[in-house]
DNA sequence: CTCAATTTTAGAATTGGTTCAACTTTTCTT
DNA sequence: AAGAAAAGTTGAACCAATTCTAAAATTGAG
C-alpha cells in the first residue's frame, strides 16, 4: 500500500499547495504562472496538470482547506449556542468571516468564487457548491438548535431561514471581498443589521 | 457634434455588440473568438480593442443593456404593486427573474458573474456592482412603497430588508445559472418560500 | 481642395495556460 | 534480479487574448 510512489505522490501534491499559496498570496493569482509555481514546487509544469485539471483546481483545494476549518469550528456553536437567537447566529456568522482570510486573500477568494461561477461542472466548481451547500446546513442547523432550545419559535420554517441568512451573508461576503478597503466589522454589523427583523421574527 | 465620425462610431459599437450577442449564444463566451467577433461586425481586432478594453468588457455592455431593461420593468411593480406583501415581491422578482434570459443564456450569466468578482475594479466590474446596489434599492423603494400604503410595518428597517431579499434573490439565481437544467418555475417557488417567514414578520 | 489630426487596419510579437508524445521511474512477475 | 507493464514526469508546441507597429483611410477645418 503505502509504497514508495504513494509517498511521493502525497509529498508532491503538498509541494504544488505550498508552492502555489506563498505565491498567489505574494504575486496574486494571476500574477503565480504555472511555470513559477511548477519551479518552486520542484515539478515539471506537466505534473501539476497531471495533479490538477487547472490552475484553479490548485486554488480550489486551498480554499477547501479554509472552508473546512471554518466548517469545524462552527461545529462548536451548533453544539452549545449562546442563550439567545442573535447572538447565537452573530457568533455563528462571526466564526466564519473571522476565519476567512487565515489562509485566503480577498484576491484569492476573488478568483475562487469567480472560478466556481465559471466552471460549475469543473472539480473545483462542484467543490464549491458542495462547501457553500455545508455552511447552509449548519447554519439550519443552528436553527434547528434553537428551536430544541426553546429560543426559536418550532413552527418556523428553519431550512428556509437557514438558506436565506447564509445566501444574505455570502452575497455581503463576496461585496467584502470585491472591495480590499471593505473592513470585516463594518461588515459583520451590516449583516447583524440585516438579521435583526429575522431575529425578532422568528425568536418566541 | 453629430457628424459622420459620431454617426460611425455608435454604428461600429452597434455592430460589434450584435456579432458578439449572436456568438456568445452560438458558440459561448469562451468560443467566441475576437477574430470571429471582428470578422462577423466587419471592424478589425484592433478597433474592438479600441472601443472595449478586453472580451470581457463586450459581455459587460451586453449584461448592463438586459438589467436596465428589467429595472425599466420593475419600476411599474414598485409604483403600483399588488395588495398584498408576499405578492407584490413575487410579482417583481418574478419580473427579475423572468427577463433574465431575453438577450443572455445562463452560460453568458456565469461568464457576466464571474468577471465582476474578478476584476470588480474594472469598468465591467463597477458597473455590475452599481446595477445590482440599482435592484436591491428597487426592492427597498417596493418596501417603502408598500409601507407607505400601511401593508408593512412602519416601524421595519426598510433598507435592511430589501438587501436581505435582494442578496438571498442575487444568491438563489447565481445557483440557477451555475446549473442548466434548474428551471424558472422551481427557482420562484423556492425564493417564495424562503421570504415567507420574512413577510410574515414585517406584513401587518 | 488640402492638410493635419484622428481612427482603422492588418498582421506580427507577446504571453501564459494547457496539451501531448516521448522518456523515466516504479512496481510487478517470475 | 531481469524484463515487461504500469504509472508518472517532462518540456516543447499550441492556442487565443491582448498589445504593438507602421501604414492606410477618413474626417473636419480653413
Amino acid at each position: 500500500m503505502s509504497g514508495l510512489r504513494e509517498r511521493q505522490k502525497a509529498d508532491r501534491h503538498r509541494r504544488i499547495i505550498d508552492a502555489a499559496t506563498a505565491l498567489f498570496r505574494e504575486a496574486g493569482y494571476e500574477g503565480a504562472k504555472i511555470e513559477a509555481i511548477a519551479a518552486q514546487a520542484e515539478v515539471s509544469i506537466g505534473t501539476i496538470y497531471n495533479y490538477y485539471q487547472n490552475k484553479g483546481d490548485i486554488l480550489g483545494a486551498i480554499v477547501s482547506m479554509e472552508v473546512n476549518e471554518v466548517l469545524n469550528a462552527g461545529r462548536g456553536v451548533v453544539a452549545s449556542p449562546p442563550a439567545n437567537v442573535g447572538d447565537a447566529l452573530d457568533t455563528l456568522i462571526g466564526i466564519y468571516i473571522e476565519h476567512s482570510l487565515n489562509y485566503l486573500s480577498k484576491e484569492m477568494w476573488r478568483q475562487a468564487m469567480a472560478i466556481s461561477t465559471q466552471l460549475p461542472d469543473s472539480p473545483f466548481g462542484q467543490a464549491y457548491t458542495a462547501l457553500d451547500r455545508e455552511l447552509t446546513r449548519q447554519i439550519s442547523a443552528l436553527i434547528a438548535r434553537l428551536q430544541e432550545l426553546g429560543l426559536v419559535r418550532p413552527d418556523i420554517d428553519g431550512p428556509a431561514v437557514g438558506e436565506l441568512i447564509f445566501n444574505n451573508m455570502n452575497m455581503m461576503f463576496i461585496e467584502f471581498v470585491k472591495r480590499d478597503e471593505a473592513r470585516i466589522p463594518e461588515l459583520r454589523a451590516a449583516i447583524r443589521r440585516q438579521n435583526r427583523v429575522l431575529v425578532a421574527a422568528i425568536g418566541e
